[in-house]
Order: C-alpha cells, then sequence, then structure tokens
DNA sequence: GGCTGAACGATAGGACTCCTAAGTATCCCT
DNA sequence: AGGGATACTTAGGAGTCCTATCGTTCAGCC
C-alpha cells in the first residue's frame, strides 16, 4: 500500500512550519491590498517602516542585512522608493562609500499611514488577547534569533542578543527583564524588534539568554479577563 | 487629538507587528538557500509542499486560496513546475473546467527532499522548546483565522473553523480539544494546518471557536523539563 | 605619498512572483 | 437551450530577487 504520506500525524513541528510558512505567505501578500493606506509592495513597505523607525536613516546594507536579502535586491528597491520621491540618499559624515537613507517629508506621511492602527498586520494582531501578542513577539524574537544564529540574518537590533538586556533579573512579574542601558524593568509586550540603543552580545551570552527566554511561558497572569 | 505616534514607546501590537513581518521576509527568503536541497523558489517550494500532503491532488484555485494570491499568479508558477515535470495535470472528474495537481514520481523526491528535517523552517523550529511549537502552532493557527475573516484567504484547512473542532471538550489536561469526526482527544501540539478531513463551521460557531482558544494560554506541564 | 585588498554600493541581465484585464471552456439554474 | 457564474489560462506590466561585475572609498602597508 504505498501512502504517500508516511505517518499518519504529522509531527507538531512539521505542522507549525506549514502554518509559519503560510503566515508568511499572507503577511506578505496582505501589503498589496492594505485598504485606506495606499497599496505599497510589500518590500518597499517595510523599507519605508524601517527608516520611519529610525531618527537619522540607515545604511542600505544594514536594511538588506535586517530583511535578508542581498544589497542588490535592496538596491532595487531604494531605486524605486527615491524615484518616487519617497527616500533621499544623503551623506554618510562617517563613510565615503556609503550613504544614509531618509525619508522625504512626503514619505514620512506615506509610512505614517501604513503603520496607523488598523492598518496591516495590526489589523490581524488586534484580535489575538493581550497574552498572545506579547507570546507571540517573545516567539518571532526566538526564531529570529535563531535565524541570525544559523546565519540568514544578522545585524537584527532585537532586545535578544543585545548586550545590555537581562532576562528574567527584575523578580517583578509583570516586568521580568531589565534593560542595562536605561536601568529599567519591562516585560515580554515590550521586547523590541528594532531599538536603536542596540548594541549586539557577545555570541556565548546571546545564545544563553535566548535558551533561557525559551524556556519560559508568559505568565496566565496576564489574561486575568478570561 | 489624532497625533501620528501618540506614545514614545512602540506599543506591543505594533512591535508584534514588526517582528512577524520580518520572520515572515526571513521565512520566505530562507527558501533560497537551503542547503541540501535544491534551492527551489519559494512559491514553487510551497506548491511542492501543499501538493506532497495531499494524496490524491489539488485543484489550482484551492491552492490560489490557500496562499492568498490571485489564480493568475499561481497558474504562472504552476506552469514552471509542470515545465520542469515535477507536476502534471489531469482532469479533475468532478468539474470538467478543473483540473487536478499532482506530483510526478520526480517531485515526490524534490518534495521529500524539502521538508526532511532540517531543512528550511524545521531547523529553526528545531531551536524552540516543544512547548513553544505548540504555542506558536495555536497561534500561527489563530492569525490565519483572523486573516480568513478579514477575507485576505479563505478555503484553509485549518481546525479552527472546522466542523468538527471542539476545543478543550475532553477534559484531558495534555489532549484537552477534541475532534468529532474521529472521536479522538489531542492537544495544541496536533492542530491540522491542513486537515484533509476538513469541513468548514457556520461562521458564528468559527469564531467562538477563535475566542476560546484564544483566551488559554498552553500550559506550562509541558515544559516541565526546564 | 602611492599601492593593494577589502568593503559599500550601483548596474546589468535574467528568473520568479504577482497583479489586473480579458479570453475560453464548463457548470448550474431557469 | 440560454444566460450568468465559475475555473482556469493568457497577455502585459510592475515588483522582487538573484549572481556577476564595476566604480569608489577605506584601511593598512610599503
Amino acid at each position: 500500500m504505498l501512502t504517500s504520506t508516511p505517518m499518519s500525524a504529522p509531527t507538531q513541528r512539521q505542522q507549525a512550519a506549514l502554518g509559519l510558512e503560510r503566515l508568511a505567505a499572507l503577511v506578505r501578500a496582505q501589503s498589496w491590498r492594505s485598504d485606506g493606506a495606499p497599496p505599497l509592495p510589500p518590500t518597499q513597505a517595510t523599507v519605508l517602516r524601517m527608516l520611519a523607525g529610525s531618527g537619522e536613516g540607515l545604511r542600505a546594507g544594514h536594511i538588506a542585512v535586517q530583511l535578508g536579502v542581498s544589497a542588490a535586491s535592496l538596491s532595487d528597491s531604494v531605486k524605486v522608493l527615491v524615484e518616487r520621491k519617497w527616500v533621499r540618499r544623503s551623506a554618510d559624515p562617517d563613510d565615503g562609500r556609503a550613504s544614509l537613507l531618509r525619508l522625504t517629508a512626503a514619505g514620512r506621511r506615506v509610512a505614517q499611514a501604513l503603520s496607523s492602527p488598523g492598518q496591516g498586520m495590526d489589523r490581524l494582531l488586534a484580535t489575538l488577547p493581550e497574552a498572545d501578542v506579547g507570546a507571540l513577539l517573545r516567539l518571532t524574537q526566538l526564531l529570529v534569533r535563531a535565524a541570525q544564529d544559523q546565519g540568514l540574518a544578522s545585524g537584527l537590533r532585537t532586545c535578544l542578543g543585545c548586550r545590555f538586556f537581562r532576562p528574567y533579573a527584575s523578580g517583578d512579574r509583570q516586568k521580568p527583564h531589565m534593560c542595562a542601558l536605561v536601568g529599567q524593568p519591562f516585560g515580554d509586550p515590550d521586547l523590541r524588534v528594532d531599538c536603536p540603543e542596540h548594541e549586539p552580545a557577545p555570541a556565548g551570552r546571546a545564545s544563553d539568554d535566548a535558551r533561557r527566554l525559551a524556556a519560559s511561558i508568559p505568565s496566565p497572569e496576564t489574561t486575568a479577563d478570561g
């Protein structure tokens, strides 16, 4: 009998991989149809959002690394954004070979519309209870971190992998983690994906943090209202 | 009052949205570099995996809907797969307009290599503790379900939204849910993304299930081993 | 100062993905 | 049988992404 699927029940990992892949496809597709805001191609939208989140401009290479695409690919997208007058190149004072990308006033307006509540992903996440959003945030960080470790992307400025990050160091249940830079406790919901103050941690420490964070489950307390 | 960014600290939702978007980009980029297996373009890989998971072939429209792309887009990808002799079209006995897509022997080999452990997403998920994989599975289902509700994708055969799904109906902690079709209890890790036996539930019931599942947090018991 | 190798980034050429619009064949309903 | 809806394909065009190559600049070295 040679059944096409060797096991009757696929493993949880396989199912999760399928789900994640499907979700990724939908997330990307979402960008084309964002109603209300101008329907931008997905990569362009992402670049605009990244620029909006970083006051003084970003280098092309930095963005390419964060998205896991080649410098050439990114150059394509930037070219279009420049043609549309949403992004401006300016010289990087620190490096004559590089240029800093900044939003123009028009670009800032577009970026604003993109990340306004009710747009894109935000609309999906609004359907989740708060505790789940925190859990999702933690999981995405772990996975992005894993991707980093495997050389798929590097240079992401997440709390995980930052030398100032102290997981479960505050003793506070609601805000268990600490940022050693600002000296303040914070919780899963406050984990940053692209923190301007980020400084990379030594490789060993980062993996260790990841393991500690991974072993925990967000505390049910925050769901009190069931 | 209409402030652009009301708070200096980004909300958890915005951070999660950023993380999800970044993760989606990485997930997609991953496909190009899968080492060991042939580096397939992401959409083609996804289609092959879907076909591998469904014994008797799928209709083009079904796949398009699951991926959230237009029928025309999907037709493009299928054309390439057929040219490469990995997929074969055969007549759908039930509908003369449609054709069923099936893997050829060669296609089956490729698909197998793609989903073998250690490939693609599986490698990322292997870094997570088991309980987190379960949590991720649940979250992806909720989000995919939310996407369905918003008309971004329909036709996905997830447990959520299936008329046989009974969340938290078994009383068993480890396997709290029930599938009314097979009459067996199962847990978060067993939730299906693309179940062949799926039958859609009435709209109201589905949303209700989603809410119940959303309100819960995976039980820490499954992590016993810290 | 001038040379060399590495790094940043742009361009060229090609493949893949995705869209809308329009066309063909089939199905289903009246 | 006729008419509208449905499944799918084709055509045309834009966006994304790759590798390979090139020009510029930086950093280290003579």
